[in-house]
DNA sequence: CTTTAACCGAGACGGTACGTCATGTCTTACG
DNA sequence: CGTAAGACATGACGTACCGTCTCGGTTAAAG
């Protein structure tokens, strides 16, 4: 997040509605023109706030737009449905769900290019949205753990990677499949996924289910 | 690519070399500027061509910057390592350091950001680079194939939507370590992911490699 | 005029019809865009001919202009009326109808604009407009001195100055009226001109035909 | 004149000096590169002003040159020198001091010329240049007439007429002499001009001058 | 009846200016 | 001091014409 009130007490106080209309009309804007049709001047009068107000709490667009964005995926949960497998199409399912609008999918491609040339961008992606939503991975490891699916790690570090890892996998996969190949992640792509991740390739010489991810 | 003289042999011929020029300064300004601060007319300039002629040939900064990428991944090959996994480890490498250079790394995000707002972008994108590189996952599959590592497809359909899966998850896992989170795709991080790809979290009960990606 | 056949006898010759044609597609041009949105790609469109056999035989807007008007005055005629003031009363107004064509408006004034800032324009006009219409004032001076309405001058010298003079004048006013003060130089207004012209502001003590010009 | 601040109070008020160093900046431009190679953008750098500023201020280079050639009249007054015949000679040989200067050539016939496609123009011409210095002729008459030279008019709109008329003629005369005819309209010329605007080209039987304008 | 040289159409080319738009800063008046 | 309004300097946009050039091809007079 970002405006704080400052410490100071003296002078007028920011207008606290004014934080939740911007990053609204932010979203509103994406899905209406794009990030790079986006313009703060827009965003300011769909907000009925002045340009200047804007400048005040946000540096710029890039900020402006991993705030309004980062807030989408708030939303995504891990019920338990019963097994690892299970657990992960939910999420999956519920990560494509996100990707499938177009705030999220403008916004968040946009900015990560942005961040290629920014490392305060970077970071904040970072703290916003990634390491926010690792969160998942922590609780479905967990989850496969307790119930004998997973074994424990060694040490701490290894878990770290693992979890890095699990994430850029699942995340990767589906922003893939969305927006670069541009097909939805639909249940039966979904499914197929999991297969694979849960399973690998080539499963072994074991009964498992079956060797392709169709 | 993008410029062929048209059918009609009259006129003034266009200049070969300006095409080479113009996508060796767009790859040049991507290093330096990034994609959102690179501009046409700086290109142009770097190029030593007036702005029209780069309007007359490509119709926008973003399709010129899918040309100028595209070029990038026609240099992954895929040695021939002696298994599976190695094949995997090794093409995936080169992806990594093909995506650690700036002129990928902006140019790749920001074409994508912007392809989701325009389909005619998205196709361009889609044949430029995603089919064209999907020649990597059909050799791999079938070299693995003819190794025994992998079972033939029973069907056509089947056989294409496993290897979109596939490079879906490659490209994916690569892009959104190197670019979401921001770390390097090192050895050890490849190694670990080729692990998991080949034999899933939870390898069975068979002989496999053991469990877990450290 | 402009293009005369080269010296060189051998060669294609040039199209002779072209001349004609471009010089009547200025004029049209002139008639629905004016002289600042002309433009000589679009003449040579309408004209049916390439840029470059346009550029061949003129060496710019202006100089075309200045051709495709002059044709227009050409038309100009000096009708025996029987007196002074009647002869000028009837070039009066056929030069009030040409300057009421579009085509004559805003390429003459343009041109003359154009001249102000180069000699050899300057001189073209001079000998393609000016000096070729001098005829009228000629012709009229000579017929009223051979009807005793004018003095014979005592010399050339002043004779020339009395013919300048008076083009200026009476070309000036009309002029005036027309494109700048906007108003119609209709038969009302002509005969007023004409009257203070022959008669002055201050016909004097005499049987003049009274003072005013209205 | 142009910019006024508008009625609302709120913002920031327009910079009052801007624009007098842009209407300074355009004479200046139209001494040095003339009426169509004067640039908007040229004259903003000149001016120290955006080009944004004087595209908010003015519609187009037209109405612009409008406005910085209508000051240059602005300096003409009409001095009590004895009679009508010296008090013509002495406005004219200031008109034709101004016309003299390459800022008051180039531009104002290139407005003429593109006023007779633009009936908005045409009116600012009139207001601006045209109705403004009909002063000069009134104040001319008035004092004539207060001589007893010229006849008091029967009514209003007579006066108008003759008003008009001289003006045309003489503002024309001296406009065609100076840019289309290019010669200057030095003593001897207005000498001569003046006698036959004052007497006419056939002066009559009375004690006048003599003859010719010579 | 072949050369030969200028003509012609088409259209690419390097430039320059256009008029608009967005950026991020500033300057005012008001609360 | 926060705020709305809007002017401001800056700089890129994508378009339009400029006048030049480079082609393939045509056309007539000269040899």
């Amino acid at each position: 997040m970002q405006s704080r009130t400052p410490a100071g007490r003296t002078g007028r106080p920011r207008n606290a509605a004014a934080d939740a209309a911007i990053l609204a009309a932010t979203r509103q804007a994406l899905v209406e023109l794009g990030w790079s049709k986006l313009t703060l001047g827009d965003v300011a009068v769909r907000a009925g706030v002045a340009k200047t107000t804007l400048y005040r709490r946000w540096p710029g667009k890039n900020e402006l737009v991993v705030d309004a964005v980062a807030e989408l995926f708030d939303e995504l949960t891990l019920p338990d449905r019963g097994s690892l497998a299970a657990d992960i199409e939910g999420v999956v399912l519920q990560f494509a769900a996100i990707l499938a609008r177009p705030e999220a999918r403008s916004g968040l491609m946009a900015v990560v290019a942005e961040a290629t040339r920014d490392e305060a961008l970077r970071e904040r992606i970072r703290a916003s949205i990634v390491e926010r939503q690792k969160r998942l991975v922590l609780a479905g490891r967990a989850r496969a753990q307790a119930r004998g699916e997973l074994a424990p790690e060694s040490d701490a570090d290894e878990a770290a990677r693992a979890v890095d890892l699990i994430f850029d996998m699942v995340a990767g996969a589906v922003v893939h499949r969305t927006l670069v190949s541009a097909e939805p992640a639909d249940e039966k792509w979904v499914h197929g996924f999991t297969r694979v991740l849960v399973s690998g390739l080539t499963p072994g010489p074991g009964p498992g289910p079956g060797p392709g991810p169709g």
